[in-house]
DNA sequence: ATTTGCTCAGCTC
DNA sequence: GAGCTGAGCAAAT
């Protein structure tokens, strides 16, 4: 049942990296561990991604807290998209307190659905 | 077979 | 603790 078809395997992964918020960054394993796939094919998935617009593919990065690569305007611009948002960089790294599971970042979307709900 | 937007375990300093 | 190396990994070319 591992056997999804390439363009669903798209979507969700589209979908969970537009739920990551602006100031956090989370990591392709963590990524790949909610598809069930190897970080790589998730690597190549946000790569291919017809709109870098909508899709904040600079949001995610090596488990190390590098950068990796950017096939949209190179690392440079990941860099400052990422300096923009509130994260860190320090050497072409950024610090660990900004990177997050995307169970986490999951659970407080779930939250605040739920916040909405009451009011 | 080679190249990749990766990651882990071991090793050295 | 921080940095480097080598191997393993899955999909595209």
């Amino acid at each position: 049942m591992s056997n999804i078809n390439r363009e669903v395997l798209k979507e969700i992964i589209y979908i969970l990296v537009q739920l990551i918020p602006p100031g956090k960054v989370t990591t392709y394993s963590s990524l790949a561990k909610m598809v069930g796939k190897s970080p790589r094919v998730v690597a190549r998935i946000l790569k291919e991604n017809e709109n870098p617009i909508v899709i904040p593919c600079h949001r995610v990065i090596y488990k190390d807290g590098r950068l990796g690569g950017y096939s949209f305007g190179g690392p440079k611009i990941k860099k400052k998209l990422l300096e923009l948002e509130g994260v860190k960089v320090i050497n072409n790294r950024v610090i660990k307190e900004h990177i997050v599971d995307l169970e986490r970042i999951m659970e407080e979307g779930e939250k605040i659905e739920v916040d909405l709900k009451c009011t």
